[in-house]
RNA sequence: GCCUGGGUGGCGGAAUUGGUAGACGCAAGGGACUUAAAAUCCCUCGGUGUAAUACACCGUGCCGGUUCGAUUCCGGCCCCAGGCACCA
């Protein structure tokens, strides 16, 4: 064994020797639990950042922690590879999408082998090859056949002298990132999928997901957003027309003064016409039309409108109601239109106010009477109908189920349920993603690709355009087609591309079976492998790449591709690496390097700049804040890098960065190491203790006792929770004891070593693999520790003799004394009473209560 | 703004079911070894008071509550992070 830790040459010498024996290449074997871990697949930016190697460890552990379990192991690893930065990257290097993206596929292929991952590369696949999106392809005629995808109209970002149609990112306060004229809201033509028909199921399944964390059912259930109410009719006054509502609060129906349309509501111009409000209309749609659309940004506008001069009824009680339209309706929810009831509603109430529209109170505070005129703000509480008719004097939750009874009986309304899911738009005037494999012909309309035809390859030899466009419009050969059904000669190919969320929401049904070419996956090696039994990655996903997946595996089971619905069973979202950005007043982000530091602070090297210490945010390329692992790898190796990365946070919480303490963890590692050095001659030739531990002295016994407590300790640490790092601190603990074993030669003390150093090292493993490899190697096992089996500990050594007892007098900590396990409750008592500490505190007071916590503590109350 | 989390020493964190706050590690200070440095080893290390290692008080973002007892449960607030539908 070597006297010096080496990690540069045993990392080397282990990874290929798995490689040449093909450790981590697994097939489906019906014989053997199946474990299936994923975690969540790079987008390949250019280089691993920290954020991927805190996902890609954690996940790592697991596998080769399941491994020795005895499961049969899926661990697969991919490239999300289509997308917008690849562009980006191509107009600044004047190269092209493609190979940018397979160059840093590339790169960051081998720094994920350099950290030694136990991946299947036989498996790996990337989205952006066509043999990938040929299959989504396939699958979207699928959808299209069963209306699951469909067009409709929508708004894009567009600006107008880049000519091109921009992200929400690519927008910063309102204006184009690149040439930084105002950015407006452009309605297109665009393809959809039908989520929205899963609403209920998704929603309902939430609850049927023991094995993901509660924050994350909860954001998507908020997000499904289910609500039950009522939809009512409001007829136009003087017109056939009638304006549907939704609302949850029918109750307040009878306090409707005033109606709100979303500003691109089409009934908006048609109501105008005619009214002498045409033209503040027009101006009010127009304006709205160049704001930024974002829910956020929505709900931060004040709120606003305009009369469009017309007026609808109220059906229960026939009263005229202004039709308003008004910036905090909104088209995509409900009916996209509102009934105002603003002594009810905020919002409402402070429309009213604004435009001095009436105020009707319809549900009063018990006790308090409301005055419509003296109130400040909306009643939103439950109380009692008032002006409402017949239901006056009902409690508002009786009302409400009568209200609607009488809305159906009168066919001006109908019970019905709205949820806040939008259905999903997939359509990206994009060039670097997947062709939708569609033709549009001027005779037939929008007609399939047949099947045959597929893959709709992406061509590649092609560049971009000014500000980015997409070549595709504008590329002939691509464009130019016969229609498969009428043969027309002047079919167009459709130049949209699918949103990446689409590559993501299936591939690990792909990784099932990588390189199958007659279909999406086969079925055997789904129905062995799915579903996925273990899926990391990070809490920023929670919503749209979680929901997104859940709804595709449902599209899946329903066209009889699959045979289950939720794709994950057990999810763990790990927190986020975040580090501190730079912004130059001048320059935005800056890197590190980009950054000196001055008698006056921080400064900006290009320009002298005083930098200002931005938030500590999310690691990122476009915010410069990311931290290279290459520096932590050449420095410490891949063992150090893994074991700091767990060590220093659960993996569920936000790590801040910082490079302090990696010395510590590999401080640590040579710890260990010297430990199997200095012990080495000795171990070698002994088995490990297996005995009971009293037949063991002193020291040795407690080792004994210490090694199978954190065998105990690590395995429900990453069975239950995955908490690496009380995991890691135990075997600290662990080996802290071992390095205070004396040294002299008592027969069993070598025995009892080598059983504590064998757990240590075994239970270290899947963390730092190259290291324990070594260790175990030189311990004289010939085959890998990944095949030998996780350590098991003795239930009679866990048993602890005694306990320490604490005395609290009043719930504070007074005192506290050793007693054997087991010891009853008065006698506690009596030692506590009689302790001289807790004398001083008792003394002249009247003892109250005591309460006994057994072998644990008492409390004396005076 | 809305939804979801989080806030514990100088720092990362521990306390798993309401029962010893600060495990384990980093940084810092002191010491040993060494010609020296590195490495290693030992000691101290939440705050205040005091001669003190003994003792007392305070202390888990802030305010209040429940409880014999609260980092843990409840109510209100502040701050930070993530998501908000075209970043992935």
């Amino acid at each position: 064994m070597d006297e010096r830790y080496n990690p540069t040459k045993i990392e080397q010498k282990w990874q290929k020797a798995w490689e040449d024996a093909q450790l981590f290449k697994v097939e489906l074997d019906p014989a053997k639990p199946k474990y299936y871990l994923m975690e969540m697949f790079p987008y390949p930016s250019g280089k691993i950042h920290m954020g991927h190697v805190r996902n890609y460890t954690i996940g790592d552990v697991v596998a080769r922690y399941k491994k020795m379990k005895g499961h049969n192991v899926l661990h697969p690893m991919g490239w999300d590879a289509f997308g917008m930065p690849a562009e980006n990257a191509a107009i600044a290097n004047n190269s092209h999408p493609a190979t940018w993206t397979y160059e840093n596929i590339d790169y960051m292929r081998t720094q994920l082998k350099r950290l030694g991952f136990s991946y299947d590369w036989d498996r790996e696949i990337a989205t952006c090859r066509p043999d990938y999106y040929r299959w989504e392809q396939w699958l979207f005629l699928k959808m299209y056949e069963k209306g699951m995808a469909y067009r409709k109209e929508a708004y894009v970002n567009w600006c107008e002298p880049c000519q091109t149609v921009l992200a929400n990112e690519q927008v910063e306060a309102g204006m184009c990132w690149r040439c930084g004229k105002p950015v407006q809201q452009k309605k297109l033509w665009q393809w959809f999928f039908r989520i929205t028909d899963y609403a209920e199921d998704l929603l309902a399944h939430c609850d049927q997901l023991p094995g993901w964390p509660d924050k994350v059912t909860t954001m998507q259930k908020n997000w499904i957003g289910r609500s039950q109410g009522a939809e009512i009719n409001f007829p136009v006054e003087n017109s056939d027309t009638v304006i549907a509502v939704f609302t949850t609060r029918h109750d307040t129906v009878f306090g409707a003064t005033f109606m709100c349309l979303a500003p691109e509501h089409p009934l908006v111009s048609q109501l105008a016409r005619g009214t002498g409000q045409e033209a503040a209309i027009d101006a009010f749609i127009e304006r709205i039309s160049r704001q930024d659309r974002s829910s956020k940004a929505l709900e931060s506008y004040e709120k606003e409108g305009v009369f469009t001069g017309a007026y609808c009824i109220n059906p229960m009680n026939g009263r005229r109601m202004p039709v308003y339209a008004a910036n905090f309706a909104l088209m995509e929810y409900g009916t996209g239109a509102v009934m105002s009831v603003p002594a009810h509603d905020q919002r409402d109430f402070d429309f009213a106010k604004k435009y001095g529209l009436d105020i009707v109170v319809v549900i009063d505070r018990p006790g308090d009477p409301l005055n419509a005129s003296q109130m400040t703000e909306a009643y939103t509480e439950d109380g009692v109908m008032v002006h409402s008719d017949s239901f006056d004097g009902l409690a508002n939750r009786d009302a409400m189920e009568q209200i609607a009874d009488q809305l159906e009986a009168r066919g001006i309304g109908r019970r019905a349920i709205s949820f806040r899911l939008r259905d999903w738009g997939i359509s990206r005037q994009r060039y670097w993603g997947a062709p939708i494999p569609v033709i549009h012909c001027p005779d037939c309309g929008i007609v399939a690709v047949p099947e045959q035809d597929l893959p709709i390859v992406l061509p590649e030899d092609v560049g971009l355009l000014d500000g980015g466009r997409s070549p595709l419009p504008g590329l002939d050969r691509f464009t130019r087609t016969t229609c498969p059904r009428c043969a027309s000669p002047e079919a167009r190919r459709e130049t949209d591309t699918m949103d990446t969320f689409v590559e993501s929401s299936w591939y690990f049904e792909r990784y099932c079976s990588p390189h199958c070419d007659h279909a999406m996956f086969e079925r055997e090696a789904v129905d062995y492998w799915m579903p996925v039994d273990q899926y990391i990655g990070g809490v920023e996903h929670a919503i749209l790449h979680l929901l997104y997946s859940r709804y595709f595996t449902r599209v899946l089971r329903d066209t009889g591709l699959v045979q289950f619905k939720e794709p994950f069973t057990r999810l763990l979202t790990q927190g986020m690496v975040c580090k501190e950005t730079m912004t130059c007043p001048e320059h935005g982000f800056l890197f590190p390097e980009q950054v000196r530091e001055t008698d006056r602070g921080m400064a900006c090297t290009l320009c002298g700049k005083a930098v200002v210490p931005g938030r500590v945010e999310k690691m990122s390329k476009s915010k410069r804040n990311v931290v290279d692992p290459n520096i932590l790898l050449d420095q410490y190796g891949a063992d150090t890098t893994r074991l700091f990365c767990l060590f220093a946070a659960p993996p569920e919480r936000d790590l801040e960065w910082s490079d302090q303490g990696v010395d510590g963890s590999a401080r640590f590692l040579n710890r260990v190491w010297r430990l199997a050095y200095d012990w080495h001659p000795r171990v070698a030739v002994v088995k490990p203790y297996d005995g009971r531990p009293d037949e063991l002295e002193g020291d040795l016994r407690e080792l004994y006792k210490k090694s199978h407590q954190v065998i105990d300790k690590v395995t429900r640490d990453i069975e239950d929770r995955f908490h690496f790092n009380t995991a890691i601190s135990a075997v600290m603990e662990l080996v802290n004891q071992m390095y205070g074993i004396d040294d002299t030669d008592r027969p069993q003390a070598a025995e009892v070593m080598r059983h504590a150093l064998e757990s240590a090292v075994l239970l270290l493993s899947p963390i730092v693999p190259h290291f324990a490899e070594e260790i175990w190697h030189n311990l004289g096992h010939g085959q890998s520790i990944l095949l030998a089996p996780w350590p098991d500990f003795r239930q009679d050594a866990l048993i602890q003799d005694e306990a320490t007892i604490v005395v609290q007098v009043n719930g504070k900590l007074r005192s506290r004394f050793t007693a054997s396990m087991g010891t009853g409750e008065d006698i506690l008592k009596q030692a506590a009473l009689t302790d001289e500490k807790v004398l001083k505190f008792i003394e002249g007071k009247t003892v109250r209560k005591i309460f006994v916590v057994p072998d644990k503590l008492v409390n004396i109350v005076v």
